[in-house]
DNA sequence: AAGCGATAGTTGCATCTGCAAGTAAAATCC
DNA sequence: GGATTTTACTTGCAGATGCAACTATCGCTT
């Protein structure tokens, strides 16, 4: 395996990669202040709320919210404990299931959101222009393009 | 909490968060597919290895390597079962132990680097120019230079 | 130098997560 | 149309991780 990483290359990984976890563990500290459920709830209720209907295939929910489907059906469990989200079988596949967004989980949604917002612009936001945030959106997009083909229709 | 949040920086943001998951995801698989430990043992050997003497003090480790203290104490517990490390009781302070890199331990980083590098540059550096890989690294350091201040005069 | 609060690291417990195996229903094959 | 393969989701189990409690030591105070 030949050399293949330009250094500039590098240096934007190893800082990327340290500010993600740093800006993930902020975030998280200031949900677990706020008395709100973590991230995790939130990227699953998030992906429920903009999909047509309020409700996704298990499936599609999983990969949307960056889980396996066996991390989602657990993570689908305590959401339907809590009365955020309903199972529903699907009427035209008996194996499927549709998880179903709830007013209560809307509510929830938007309990989170600022909170969560102030961390974005706090820990991430505040530390780039406008143009520089359009930049990182372009080549992030690119990453994403190539990992998950079908994602970015699903989020525009 | 007033609006607060820029669309180009949400947008930025919703493009990191969704990249950085799948990048891990996708480094993760071919350093499994390779039969070698994952980055977490990566990072802590990385930290050590770039360490005065090669070795530091658990709790600057857990710090580099973004652990909590506990999560390190069972991870060193498993890189020492394996000869990469050993726990050396700190001479000047009793309470103190050193992670100290073993020849074991660099010769393990040498077999991760080249599918981690490759990996970097498959799924990261691959959808960026130089001037986009620098222009990341400035908002990278202003980020992790707010949120952990001793952090960049360590990794440099 | 004895006491006391602070610090370094470890351990118990609970939570989260994924892989692989299991169950149920659809789709395909013959 | 009955059997086999595939697909959708769930569950058993194991690994990873963090918080809080615990032990041991340090360093400051008096």
């Amino acid at each position: 395996m030949k050399k293949e990483l330009p250094a500039a290359q590098l240096d934007a990984w190893r800082r990327y990669y340290v500010s993600f976890w740093r800006i993930s563990a902020a975030i998280e500290a200031d949900l677990v202040a706020a008395g709100l459920p973590s991230l995790s709830w939130y990227d699953a209720l998030y992906q429920l709320y903009r999909a047509p209907e309020r409700r996704l295939r298990m499936s599609d929910l999983a990969r949307g919210a960056l889980l396996s489907r066996s991390g989602l059906t657990r993570l689908v469990d305590k959401l339907e404990a809590e009365k955020l989200i309903e199972r529903r079988t699907c009427p035209e596949d008996g194996r499927g299931q549709h998880a179903q967004l709830t007013d209560k989980g809307v509510e929830c949604l938007r309990r989170i959101w600022p909170v969560y917002r102030a961390g974005i612009a706090k820990y991430f936001g505040a530390q780039m222009n406008d143009a520089e945030a359009k930049q990182l959106a372009t080549v992030f997009r690119r990453i994403v393009a190539v990992l998950d083909p079908g994602m970015d229709e699903a989020k525009e």
